[in-house]
DNA sequence: TTAGGGTTAG
């Protein structure tokens, strides 16, 4: 072996991967590495040009896994161009090495084109693309080669499997899945603590979890992936109660949680609003030792701001060790749906100042943060400024600029603008004009963009009823009726309403009309004497939000029992005074509503934070921070 | 020489 040959290069590469917990490690392996060799790769090419190093097939393999390390693909390309005019380049193992470059440096066409031209294939070339593909979000490709490799009679292994299963976790049909799994049962690899990991990870992805538990028991030995995999099967199922049995459970099993298990938990009690167990297992991390990093710090940010808790977001986010651009996007996002357009606007602005480069989601963050806070101008700005960072406009961002210049009020700029943009206008487009017409009271343009998106997507609730909406509060109850009865006729059902509240570590549903709730009437008792204290100091119900062919009292009372009325009753009932209130709703809220909490938040002196759909709403002594701008 | 788990927008 030659002496520029350091022993690191030899060891495999999957430390960084490691647990996520190697933050700034791959700099510090870098460093060892140009310590040893501070000329790197393309010095030791020259080297071998000129003759003063002899090369053999170990020092090409090692240059090459030294690129796959570090993500060098340009010098990558250097290697490979000497190592086929030299005589080594017949072997097998640096033909792999070779391809396994390219497919980690997400260069697919070369690795494809490495595959292609070797003259053999053994078992590992197979297994280096299939992991190539899987790994960089071609999992369609990656399960294509499958019953090609079986085909030419090699065996998969459990690096095989693995990958294949990773794969398979990222189409939308089970099908292949289970087919792998049966393969994994033939080979004996199923309870392989690498391949287990990722078939329960496959089913957890599915929504399969009892199948994801029962591969888990089955586990011949379990490791911190597995638990881990497990966890953040609950918490995409949004069971936050589960993920947090599982936690405690790994910690007694032996195991010590990672960066991924709290990431997945955090993300859990983010989708549920339950902020008191996050707060919980916030402590926890910090006791734990292990560094706030991007990646964790990202969804305890995210909790804390989906909760409601938009300071304590700041606070994590001033105390991320190193802010990514996805830390960036979550900070704008939680000022901007909190309704503090000026200050995501201001911290978009540093943003560019510090010179961190804005992404497709960057500019979404801020064109609906100027949208939600009416900042016209900046907003259009910034529409253009993305040219200037070479980023392309998706749908979403001309959905955002739809909204922006209609919830201004300038609806027909809003539709010129549909017109005249270089894509297709889409249902979500058509679907913010019609939210523009629906608050400025425009039938006639809202009834077009109505028909627009009956013709793009009839299937969605959501347009029929803003619809319905600019009808009944334009008082055409006929008209109102006549898409009542289209949704009927084609089977568009109305997402129910429903409402959550968290009291005391514990997470309570409500729903319009809610009868099952054992303390259904101590909560009707405590809304109608709210009604009666509101209504005294200004309080008059919006019945134009109930679509009902019945009388103004009937549509009152209707009004009364809406889920986010119930959950604030409950919550006045069951928390101590003058504590804040958080609730979250499935829809977005209705005016009536959304004018009763103001009232009372002014009656109860309290501060109620509501999450809808689109965004946060403070209600404080009277007023809500959306400025009734939603 | 090849492997598994997390996050932001709509």
């Amino acid at each position: 072996m030659s002496v520029l040959v350091s022993p690191h290069f030899v060891t495999t590469s999957a430390t960084s991967a490691d647990s996520g917990e190697s933050d700034g490690g791959e700099e510090e392996e870098e460093n060892d590495i140009l310590r040893k060799n501070p000329s790197g790769g393309l010095h030791i090419l020259d080297r071998i040009d000129n003759g003063s190093i002899s090369p053999d097939p170990m020092l090409y393999n090692t240059l090459l896994k030294r690129c796959t390390h570090l993500g060098k693909l340009k010098e990558g390309r250097m290697v490979h161009t000497h190592f086929v005019n030299s005589n080594f380049n017949h072997y097998q193992v640096i033909q792999n090495t070779l391809l396994n470059m390219y497919a980690k440096c997400g260069s697919l066409d070369n690795a494809r084109k490495v595959f292609d031209e070797m003259p053999v294939r053994d078992m590992v070339t197979w297994t280096a693309l299939i992991t190539g593909y899987s790994q960089n979000d071609r999992p369609k490709y990656a399960l294509v080669l499958f019953p090609g490799m079986l085909r030419v009679g090699l065996k998969p292994n459990y690096f095989t499997f693995s990958s294949l299963l990773k794969a398979a976790a990222g189409v939308p049909s089970e099908r292949d899945g289970r087919q792998i799994h049966g393969y994994c049962i033939k080979s004996g690899y199923e309870s392989n603590v690498y391949v287990g990991s990722a078939l329960l990870d496959m089913y957890a992805r599915c929504g399969q979890m009892d199948a994801a538990e029962f591969v888990f028991g089955g586990l011949m030995s379990k490791n911190e992936v597995s638990w881990n995999a497990l966890i953040a099967g609950h918490a995409r199922k949004e069971k936050g109660e589960d993920a947090l049995v599982l936690f405690w459970k790994m910690q007694r099993e032996g195991f010590e949680p990672t960066h991924f298990t709290y990431s997945s938990l955090f993300s859990a009690f983010a989708s549920t609003g339950a902020l008191e167990q996050g707060k919980w297992i916030h402590a926890h991390l910090t006791k734990s030792g292990l560094k706030l990093i991007a990646f964790v710090g990202n969804t305890l940010l995210d909790m804390y701001a989906k909760s409601g808790s938009i300071e304590d977001a700041r606070k994590v986010f001033d105390r991320l060790i190193k802010p990514d651009v996805v830390s960036w996007n979550s900070m704008l996002t939680a000022s901007a749906q909190h309704g503090r357009g000026e200050e995501t606007v201001e911290r978009f602005e540093e943003m560019l100042r510090i010179g961190f480069e804005p992404n497709v989601v960057t500019f979404l963050c801020v064109l609906t943060a100027c949208s939600h806070a009416g900042l016209l101008d900046k907003g259009q700005y910034y529409f253009e400024l993305m040219k200037k960072f070479k980023v392309e406009p998706e749908v979403t961002h001309y959905v955002a600029v739809v909204d922006l210049l209609g919830r201004a009020g300038i609806l027909d700029r809003a539709e010129r603008f549909i017109r005249e943009m270089p894509i297709e206008p889409t249902a979500a487009i058509w679907g913010a004009l019609l939210g523009a017409c629906r608050m400025h009271k425009n039938m006639e343009l809202g009834a077009y963009a109505a028909e627009r998106i009956f013709e793009l997507d009839p299937n969605d609730s959501g347009p029929h009823m803003l619809l319905c909406n600019i009808y009944a509060t334009a008082g055409r109850w006929r008209d109102a009726a006549k898409v009542r009865k289209m949704m009927k006729e084609s089977g568009v059902k109305k997402e129910p309403a429903c409402s959550w509240v968290e009291i005391e570590n514990a997470v309570h549903t409500f729903v319009a009309n809610d009868d099952a709730h054992p303390q259904r009437e101590d909560i009707c008792k405590m809304w109608e004497k709210m009604c009666g204290r509101i209504k005294e100091i200004g309080y008059v119900p919006d019945t134009s939000h109930v679509l009902l062919f019945v009388d103004v009292r009937e549509r009152e009372a209707k009004l009364q029992y809406h889920s986010e009325k119930l959950a604030l009753a409950f919550a006045l009932l069951n928390t101590p005074p003058e504590s804040t209130i958080r609730i979250k709703k499935n829809i977005r809220v209705c005016g009536d509503c959304h004018s009763a909490f103001k009232f009372v938040s002014k009656v109860v002196k309290r501060e109620i934070i509501l999450r809808d759909t689109n965004r946060f709403h403070h209600f404080c002594d009277g007023s809500c921070s959306c400025r009734d701008y939603w």
